[in-house]
DNA sequence: TTGTAGGCGTTATCAG
DNA sequence: CTGATAACGCCTACAA
């Protein structure tokens, strides 16, 4: 912390008025004097015055701070979620203190405590892959903090959030898919622990069977990251069991699919078509071939969940909000159909 | 901010003792008798009491948080970074509030003025590309906030800072692809505003200098992300330019030259090798071939910021401190020999 | 229109 | 060993 920053009583010494009025013509007061009023912000100027902030928490018992967690800020999706978060919390004079769970339940327990302690006046979180017991954000919400989720939700919690439309976004890549001619579609999926995995898994069947298509558990595996991605394909080829398209929980999952069907010879979009989930274009974008993948508006999803929050930081009484966004299918070589 | 906190107040109140016996019970203090410390221990948990950390830093004029500015936090070197800062920070006592300039001057000065209005005891930053002026954070200095550099460091500032070796891990870079029967090596940079751009074309230049080969500037191009990393190969291919490796300044612009090398019907890395800067991880291992890159200790990286940070806050009168650490070349099928 | 006083939660100092 | 008091910087009844 600083030196000697100024105070509201040195401009009040300064000017011999008491602090109470300083204070008062530096909001703006009504009913203080034009004159004053100008002195004050003139001295406040040239001193370079900043208010003290942690006094103004103490006073008012309020930190003006929001508490982010989430799984892993490395992901260009939760990045840009971050992103959304900030600038509307700054243009609404909040500030975001961002932790990451790492996807580990106990480290998020921990964010949890440490986010209380600095007494933020709300928290959004994006919960980690093996959090199933809510205790610690039920405590949270005891305690009068609201919480917001986005895209990792918890239900039945009464709380407001933030989700896209994972089923539609889902089912629309498949149907991508099929259009274009597949009939063999895998999809690589996470466990069912996260809504998000459910939600995608659903729109996955119901395309296919939509369609004409007989579900086939053997092309429904469990892998959500490269490396998972990558052996699930290997032991699918292996096993002879035919693939003309992937479609990935997420983008990795997708891109270690990608690399063990090039490892087979097999031609991308030719052979076998593939999609993924999330959209991270720094990384989408460099592949060979590019990766299509399901577009979620990250930026938007921060914005939202920040405004929701506020909402509810305003209106203690105020029912939750569930918002729902759009994603859109980015159509890149990996799908395309010529 | 939580409804109704239990306060020093309440426990004393409860237990018909002066609040500042119950302070000092709370921290151990020498002499107050074994009897009321357990007391009131026993009842500050069973209240679930929680310090108010805002009296706390009010009262003690520190607020027990760091101030991180970042261009991007969605570049796994940054993410790391942050979370070496986050680990050590917390272990410590100390919160992080990372903001990002989004390599943007203006943002990075009003980065500076929102941290200093929450009153941060101290300041670690990475200056974003085009930042060139420096005045905003000589202002912090004066406020007497201690401040840490790490990765893009400003020179003559007096402060304490990290690097890596970045002259080094150039040098190593290029050489190993000397090593490797390269001669027309291509070195993609940044413009010199940034330290480490600087440092890093000075170790191609050497490195090839020390091995015998002439310096040709037309292998030397500006080019630092992907689509000019794309455009600057495909120009010197156009222009005839003999090339049988690549540098890139960092991984994305590797990866650019990656893709403009394989339209070409380049195969790599038998006819071109490349190599790039930082290695992301989740990237290079996934490119098809995965890419060669000279890792960067982030994680390390972010300790070592908050270490010195914390030691500048300590003692006020100590000596900046430059730290340097290692880079390692990590070789992968980009530019393998065989 | 302006000043006074009290308090947000904590701790350091001084007194008992 | 423990209690009372003041102070960190700010705001807001209430008083003038």
């Amino acid at each position: 912390m600083s030196q000697e920053q100024v105070t509201i009583k040195d401009i009040a010494k300064r000017l011999n008025i008491a602090p109470s009025t300083v204070s008062r013509a530096l909001k703006d007061h009504p009913d203080i004097s034009e004159s004053t009023k100008k002195a004050v912000i003139e001295l406040a100027r040239e001193l370079d015055y900043e208010p003290n902030i942690v006094a103004l928490s103490l006073r008012k018992s309020k930190t003006f701070t929001i508490g982010v967690i989430v799984p892993e800020i490395v992901h260009y999706f939760f990045s840009s979620v971050i992103s959304g978060m900030e600038d509307l919390a700054y243009s609404k004079g909040y500030n975001v203190i961002v932790c990451q769970s790492n996807e580990d339940y106990n480290r998020e327990v921990l964010n949890t405590k440490a986010l209380m302690q600095s007494r933020v006046d709300g928290l959004i979180v994006s919960v980690s892959k093996n959090t199933i017991d809510f205790e610690h954000l039920k405590n949270v919400q005891e305690k009068g903090v609201p919480i917001v989720f986005f895209d990792r939700i918890v239900e039945g919690m009464n709380t407001s959030s933030v989700v896209v439309e994972d089923y539609k976004g889902a089912y629309g890549a498949v149907k991508h898919l099929i259009n274009s001619g597949r009939k063999y579609i895998v999809h690589l999926c996470s466990p069912d622990s996260l809504s998000i995995s459910r939600e995608r898994k659903k729109g996955y069947i119901d395309a296919i069977e939509d369609h004409g298509i007989a579900f086939n558990e053997r092309r429904l595996v469990i892998a959500d990251n490269f490396w998972s991605g990558y052996e699930a394909i290997n032991n699918l080829l292996a096993d002879y069991v035919k693939i003309d398209a992937v479609f990935g929980v997420n983008d990795l999952t997708a891109i270690g699919a990608m690399k063990a069907l090039k490892e087979h010879n097999l031609k991308i979009p030719e052979d076998v078509a593939v999609v993924g989930f999330s959209d991270d274009p720094k990384i989408t974008e460099l592949l060979d071939p590019p990766l299509s993948s399901v577009y979620q508006p990250g930026y938007e999803m921060g914005e939202t969940s920040v405004e929701l929050l506020l909402k509810a930081m305003d209106e203690k009484t105020s029912r939750p909000i569930q918002k729902v966004l759009e994603t859109k299918l980015i159509i890149r070589d990996s799908s395309k159909l010529d």
